[in-house]
DNA sequence: GTATGTGCAAACTTTTTGCACTTCG
DNA sequence: CGAAGTGCAAAAAGTTTGCACATAC
């Protein structure tokens, strides 16, 4: 994801492009493990000591309000933003707090064919994620 | 849920038998909108205002590790609480940050096949739990 | 009796808020 | 220029912790 693109879909939602907003961005795509607020204000404070706490969480509810990026359910307590948009799922390992996406094209299928048949009365819905929860092995350091 | 059975239950975990605990375990079964700590305390403290908040969090500690609830997955920032432990999914509205159980048999049949089928690389699942997100719409009063 | 659990208050972490100042378009 | 966004610091919200006291077994 270029600057370029990242200034486009501003643009797109009608939001202001500004140097925090797509510092922000673009470290959520950088920090690409589901990060937290916490983790992506260290991440910029690096490079843009003067950005501020509060205008992180500010920018990240407007992201998130406009679909930009998304706020990972977890049971920790801690919110966590994701800017992977396309349809996936999460493995989650709660001894380590890690979040893995997984993708299957087949399970969306699967899933989209039983909805489809089922009918949930007095629901919409929008969005469908799996939270698989379990244990990662050895080897899972990437 | 009896107290009977409460008190079996923790006794079946080696945990000792407290009213605190019990009466935990009964506020959370009869608030069964997946409460809050905030909503459990607030529940409680009517009854036996002396009850403190540091306990209401360190026996839900207790209760979650040894399994006897479960913290649900949230995008709220804020822990909640399920005292239903068969396989089941949730409904999730954001705009009213509400959730509601999902059950089907079927649904879990589904997915077992799938992921005796599927292969997850270094994991181990556990639990399965669907976000369904979306909309309640009117009549959803219970 | 002793290990375990509770009450209380203080501390800590994470997130939100208000307002003057700045910047984007 | 004006509306929208940012920085800062203070406050709120939610949760954890430490320790003296109390209780279950």
């Amino acid at each position: 994801m270029t600057t370029e693109e990242i200034k486009n879909r501003l643009k797109e939602k009608g939001l202001k492009i500004t140097p925090q907003r797509i510092v922000i961005l673009e470290a959520i795509h950088h920090l690409n493990n589901h990060p937290t607020a916490d983790s992506i204000i260290g991440y910029i404070k690096k490079v843009h000591p003067n950005i501020a706490t509060g205008t992180v969480y500010k920018v990240l509810s407007v992201l998130v309000e406009n679909n930009l990026i998304k706020r990972v359910t977890t049971e920790g307590g801690i919110l966590r933003y994701d800017a992977v948009l396309e349809q996936h799922h999460h493995l989650y390992d709660s001894k380590s707090d890690q979040i893995k996406d997984y993708f299957d094209e087949e399970l969306d299928i699967i899933l989209r064919e039983y909805f489809d048949r089922k009918h949930i009365p007095n629901f919409k819905i929008e969005d469908i994620v799996l939270e698989i929860k379990g244990t990662f092995k050895k080897n899972n350091h990437k």
